[in-house]
DNA sequence: TATTATAGTTAGCTTCGGCTAACTTGTCAA
DNA sequence: TTGACAAGTTAGCCGAAGCTAACTATAATA
């Protein structure tokens, strides 16, 4: 069943929309992820069957456990491999895409590898 | 056509092999990947079409300059991601296995990024 | 020469994850 | 009350890239 870069990024981004609104709606993950509804409703169907989320009567979408500890971990990923590209010299814009694909592909080890590698840094720096 | 992970992989699988051996077939390329011999069939068929490889009579797969150079280009963003991995501490095979996907998913500008990165901290070391 | 092994191809299946078209459902306003 | 819009679902298409089964063609050997 393990999750793959589609769904990672279905979860990601409910749980950015969770941050930012009330209620989340599978139109307002179409929209944000540029998807066509029907897209979004099978994917919110998957990930609601495989327990990642569920969805109330009136269509409100929220992540179960299992689902924020994917969406959070796919989060801290994206926001720290960000920032090292940026550190890198990358423009914001790039750093950001190129980390959105990387935060799916790469090895805890390497991830846990990265972060050593920034505390240290920044240790040394002060 | 926007080359795919898939494409690159073969194209990169072609030149290491090449290295190796006087000719490359198709079974060479199935076995050093793992795939089934219809799958590099198509693959072959797809890449010989698409005018990065040729194939002579005998079944000798050769790249042609356009596929030698992204087979180069991935080959090459493999050694470094790899040594930079390794560098931050992830072990051998981790970091040859991230390596093969992040290759195939990062920007110029990012890799560019990477590798002066490296230009420096070799400096710095001297 | 006949058999067997190796290499490659063809046909067709599967999963994934997009898509459009068209339908349903629910709410809100004229 | 009716008409329209918004949200969601259903059905079914498509391309990518794996797979197996089965066929073909070539080469080597008994």
């Amino acid at each position: 069943m393990a999750m793959q870069e589609s769904g990672e990024m279905y979860l990601e981004t409910i749980l950015i929309l969770s941050r930012e609104k009330e209620r989340v709606r599978s139109i307002d993950i179409a929209e944000r992820m540029g998807f066509s509804k029907p897209s979004v409703s099978r994917a919110v169907g998957l990930l609601k069957r495989e327990g990642f989320i569920t969805v109330d009567g009136l269509g409100g979408v929220e992540l179960t456990d299992a689902g924020r500890e994917i969406a959070s971990d796919i989060y801290e990923r994206h926001t720290i491999l960000t920032g090292v590209l940026m550190e890198l010299g990358v423009s914001e814009k790039t750093a950001a895409d190129d980390a959105c694909k990387i935060e799916h592909y790469i090895s805890d080890e390497t991830f846990e590898a990265v972060k050593r590698h920034i505390k240290e840094k920044t240790g040394a720096a002060e």
